[in-house]
DNA sequence: TATTGTTATACTCTATAACTATA
DNA sequence: TATAGTTATAGAGTATAACAATA
């Protein structure tokens, strides 16, 4: 017989279906928050800057796994939209603190609502022990790669 | 008492976590492909070529789940790139015909062996009776919601 | 010199829509 | 007029690096 190559199939991996599901999540969840006016990256860095006491860039960079250059922009769009400030620190004239106005304030519960809800709308129809185990395997997956970044869009 | 309002936090959501590791994986691939000059959405366009005995820019547009302005763009890298080629239709002028080049069909192998590698360092550590969990519990979300999107990047 | 942030460039994917050619 | 494809534009994210100001 002539070589009998396995190419496999695009749905013969795991990583195809996680990205099929994770992918759905994450789109409804951008079409609801977008209907607030904001991306799912400025959801991710107001709730941050929520628990935040103070927060400069470079932090939110590295808590957000984005670039520097990437976190000036995102913060150049909220301050655009009013939803958070920048200032300069007193103690150390390179350094800069980003907060949240109380507009920005006002809006994380009701995102975060939306967050709870578009995880009901996937998730809650799952047996609860399901839940469970779907949320342990990619805890251990996590951990045993030991993978840090938050993951945007 | 005060309003106690609970702002849920990032982590408390079980898309969280399917994103943190649907993108670690999916990043993981991106850089392994990129080593053999492609991107993600390029493999899945190759793969599906490989498998088709003949397709249209709308029918893939279709079965990928992009516009058909996206997938004239990526034809065009990858003619670019010498790995497909796009033909008219005698029978209908206006319709077009795209296939793999000698080089493209060469390609998909090496891309299929990437992605075997990639879901094996993120999955097979995992317990086999694991896997299929997850395998079912993904498919099952998939089925429940309907989900028909190829998902790119 | 090293660090903090910003700015610039380029690339990928997305979404929408205008446009051309053919049916 | 409807359909097949292409092209144009704008937005969002990523990556890299140049750059200014301060330490």
């Amino acid at each position: 017989m002539l070589t009998n190559e396995q190419i496999s199939n695009l749905h013969t991996h795991l990583g195809y279906w996680l990205r099929v599901v994770s992918n759905a999540v994450s789109q409804n969840f951008a079409r609801k928050v977008r209907a607030e006016g904001v991306t799912v990256a400025e959801w991710v860095f107001l709730r941050m800057l929520f628990d935040a006491e103070s927060i400069g860039p470079s932090q939110l960079a590295e808590n957000m796994g984005m670039t520097r250059g990437a976190i000036s922009k995102l913060a150049d769009r909220l301050i655009e939209k009013s939803l958070i400030e920048r200032e300069e620190n007193p103690d150390d004239k390179r350094a800069h603190t980003l907060s949240l106005t109380n507009a920005g304030r006002a809006l994380v519960p009701r995102l975060a609502r939306l967050a709870d809800e578009n995880d009901a709308e996937f998730f809650d129809k799952l047996p609860h022990e399901e839940r469970l185990r779907l949320e342990r395997i990619l805890k251990s997956i996590v951990s045993q790669r030991d993978l840090k970044n938050i993951p945007i869009g």
